[in-house]
DNA sequence: CGCCAGCACTCTCCGTGATTGAGCGCCAAT
DNA sequence: ATTGGCGCTCAATCACGGAGAGTGCTGGCG
């Protein structure tokens, strides 16, 4: 709602420019995310195309001033963007020069399929090394039900269990049994539970195991109650969770690491997943790439930058996010491909499993 | 052989001071380490506890730089230990004081035990926490073996391998076939392989499966080197790896973050995970907490800082290493204690299992 | 009405002293 | 051996001033 809003307000407020205007705004926003200057009026002129003197330009960059879209940090500093002025940049003026097939093939690469473990880290790193910022990727989220179990005797009065779910994620601990087991009952609590409760949710067999459980002997409780409680494990970690790569990389960036402060609460961000999970759940209920620009995101720690995200899906169905967080000033026409074609690589990876 | 030579020649350093010359180092020391200041000779006749003039102080202070231990940053500033006074310091005049029972149980307590994954990621943890610097843990070394396979049907052509190495390590991976397997030939392949090799290395396997292959059907070869390559990853895998949390904290640390270029290279050797593998192996030829102090491990990025270790065992038999890196310029009565402890509860959380 | 040259004004950025204060080294006296 | 005293050095801080960059405004021109 108050989204929709927002992009209206956005059409608008690029519709209030005319042509030159936007243009300059373009070209201002452009110079100064590749030098990182304030941009003066003299430059401006040089390099917009159009053929105007500094006074001139002056004018219009008055009226941008004047509308929000550009500020400038001193009375003798040229113009730099805010916020809504990267909005408009990003939202109405930008071109995306797609990425070419060598590139994709090259991230495709890249991604190692092994396992989906693997497959999110690689992501992550991926996106992390192109970007040369830090890259995010949200895990998979899945519904996990109970597919099968083995009991493994490792000594005495030790057992390994393993246990798979549903989506074919592998579970294991090892357990201290009170009472030695024989081979042969490890087996029969194993098919007791394998041929009972393929299928079910954990949830379920917990319902239905007092019941059932008459049927087995009483000394195979332990074994139940460890099988369940492995279970209750796999739920809990494979909730969502977020993985980020490439933090290092935001050491370097100049903009960041001017005042240390601001760095610091923002590596203190990245190990504080929950905060990071609701803001990239946002992100995976829309189509296709978003970007959060500086605070947008209701995040002080993120003030000076920027989140590009996409979500990505299995079979068809959105399952997770990826994206980059970099600061502000950074080229989203390189980013933003990035990441879009990261969401649908890592998107058909995981289908074909 | 050249680190006996050093131990003895910093024994005779040590000696070649007479009494008064190190309870002023060690009075020093501990005051730079307290409040980050060099130390002038006013601010030591002070708390030195001996009733010395500052002019008296000085003489010292002069045969103590001559000597190599203390140096001035400037003319007119105080002393600051050098590596080699901290050294004399940690070696012959540290006072340690052992953590009391509460903080050994608190710390215990952080540890979680379901598994060696996260019992390595908690005691790392724990110690960043605790000390506020970086914690490392090397994770423990093991001699993989084959003791157990399973292949479980997901789909009509898609696998779950499941294998169980010698030391109760899982390992899992999705396999794609091109043949339809039935569940009674999963079932065979599996008892092939549990019966024949159970106990044997990898390598051993390899060698003999050829010549052990014509017993069965031709088309098991594909599960077979599926499970020989998950084998191999199992190996690769369990190699050692170290686990770091609690970068952060370093953020914080003025000593370090002064000057960013140096943070940068800090924190890049942190992601070089096999060149600081080579550091901590040192540590783990050697009983008890090891100190490496400033560039001494060899590092340059290790500059400014120290790294305080102690080996963690299995059985009797050391496995891995675990740690801490911070500033030079730490408090090391408090450090040395709580890995030391650490590093215990490790080895006994391990050798329950 | 749009464009533009010119001018005064405002700030930041540096480099240059001047001042202050901490701390040392040396020396002569005890 | 210890100590008080003296002169010296050097970092840190501040004030000042000029240079440079860029703006806003005004008045003139097509």
């Amino acid at each position: 709602m108050s989204f929709l809003c927002k992009i209206v307000r956005m059409a608008n407020e690029a519709q209030a420019l005319n042509e030159r205007a936007q243009l300059l705004l373009k070209t201002l926003v452009e110079r100064y995310i590749a030098d990182g200057q304030p941009v003066g009026s003299r430059a401006l002129s040089k390099i917009s195309g159009l053929d105007l003197s500094p006074a001139s330009i002056r004018n219009v960059m008055a009226d941008l001033e004047e509308m929000g879209f550009i500020a400038s940090p001193h009375t003798s500093a040229g113009r730099v963007p805010t916020a809504r002025g990267y909005r408009v940049f990003v939202d109405t003026l930008l071109t995306v020069k797609p990425l070419d097939r060598i590139e994709i093939h090259q991230l495709e690469g890249q991604l190692q399929v092994e396992n989906t473990q693997k497959l999110v880290a690689s992501a992550s790193h991926v996106l992390s090394e192109l970007t040369r910022f830090a890259g995010i990727v949200v895990t998979p989220r899945r519904a996990s039900g109970f597919r099968h179990i083995e009991f493994l005797k490792l000594a005495e009065k030790r057992l390994l269990l393993i246990l798979v779910t549903a989506d074919g994620d592998v579970q294991n601990r090892i357990i201290q049994t009170e009472k030695v087991y024989s081979p042969s009952e490890l087996v029969e609590a194993a098919n007791f539970l394998n041929q009972k409760f393929a299928g079910c949710t954990f949830e379920e067999i917990r319902g239905r195991i007092h019941a059932e459980l008459k049927q087995l002997r009483e000394d195979m409780t332990q074994l139940m109650s460890a099988a369940l409680a492995a279970g209750d494990q796999a739920v809990t970690d494979s909730a969502e969770d977020v993985v980020i790569s490439g933090e290092v990389n935001l050491l370097g960036i100049d903009d960041l690491s001017s005042n240390m402060g601001k760095l610091r609460d923002l590596f203190n961000l990245f190990e504080h997943r929950t905060t990071l999970l609701q803001l990239l759940d946002v992100s995976s209920r829309a189509q296709g790439v978003q970007i959060f620009i500086g605070g947008e995101a209701g995040l002080q720690p993120l003030d000076e930058c920027s989140v590009v995200t996409a979500p990505y899906e299995v079979d068809g169905k959105i399952v997770g996010t990826v994206g980059v967080i970099g600061p502000t000033r950074m080229a989203y026409e390189r980013v933003i491909p990035i990441v879009d074609i990261t969401a649908k690589l890592l998107s058909s990876a995981l289908t074909q499993r």
